[in-house]
DNA sequence: CGCTCATATGAATATATGTTCATATATTTG
DNA sequence: CAAATATATGAACATATATTCATATGAGCG
């Protein structure tokens, strides 16, 4: 294998660490059909605790997955490429069959 | 989020984990045009160790990536499902926008 | 059977990831 | 400016993942 492909596979491996996890993909999912949320929102839809929420989108920010806008006291993230939520589907897909 | 998402979304996880390592998007790339493959022709394309190369299989076998037949003293592998090579091109597209 | 080749396994360790809790920062409002 | 709300950060810890090394298993062959 060429090492040029070796690198765009750990380029691959990077994103896609930063985004094998159930609560990651909930959040990409629920981006894709909202334009934007603020924390607090998405916490509620997430039930998830707003320190590990903060953790995991500040970290999916730091990869290149999500954009955030601040407006007053809120902040709200977006996905960076909507596309992303596609491979949810590829990865159902590939086990359904 | 329902709860049933929710579960959907674990289960995408799993699959996700299994393959987001550069050594095994390798492996999912070069079986992807190879039908299969013994270990040692892997590990030569790989330049990667026989003892890790055979753990990152095994794994990737017990989770439903690959599929594994003997033939005397060889291990040939290949894709369960060949359309799980589309996440890199997934991934990249992605990544490009 | 004893040797060799191909592959797997297990223990040990290093490193990364996920989670919680306490606390910090930023913004608005009275 | 003090209080309240929204979010971020950092330390501590638990757990998972990756890697190495030594050794085991399984198959074919003389």
């Amino acid at each position: 294998m060429e090492k040029q492909d070796t690198i765009k596979m750990e380029q691959a491996a990077y994103t896609l660490k930063a985004i094998a996890n159930g609560t990651r993909l909930c959040i990409i999912s629920i981006l894709s059909d909202h334009e934007e949320l603020n924390v607090s929102r998405l916490a509620e839809q997430l039930n998830c605790e707003q320190s590990l929420l903060s953790h995991h989108l500040t970290d999916m920010r730091a990869k290149g997955i999500l954009n955030c806008r601040r407006d007053g006291k809120n902040c709200y993230y977006s996905l960076k490429n909507k596309q992303i939520v596609q491979i949810i589907d590829c990865i159902h897909t590939c086990n359904c069959l």
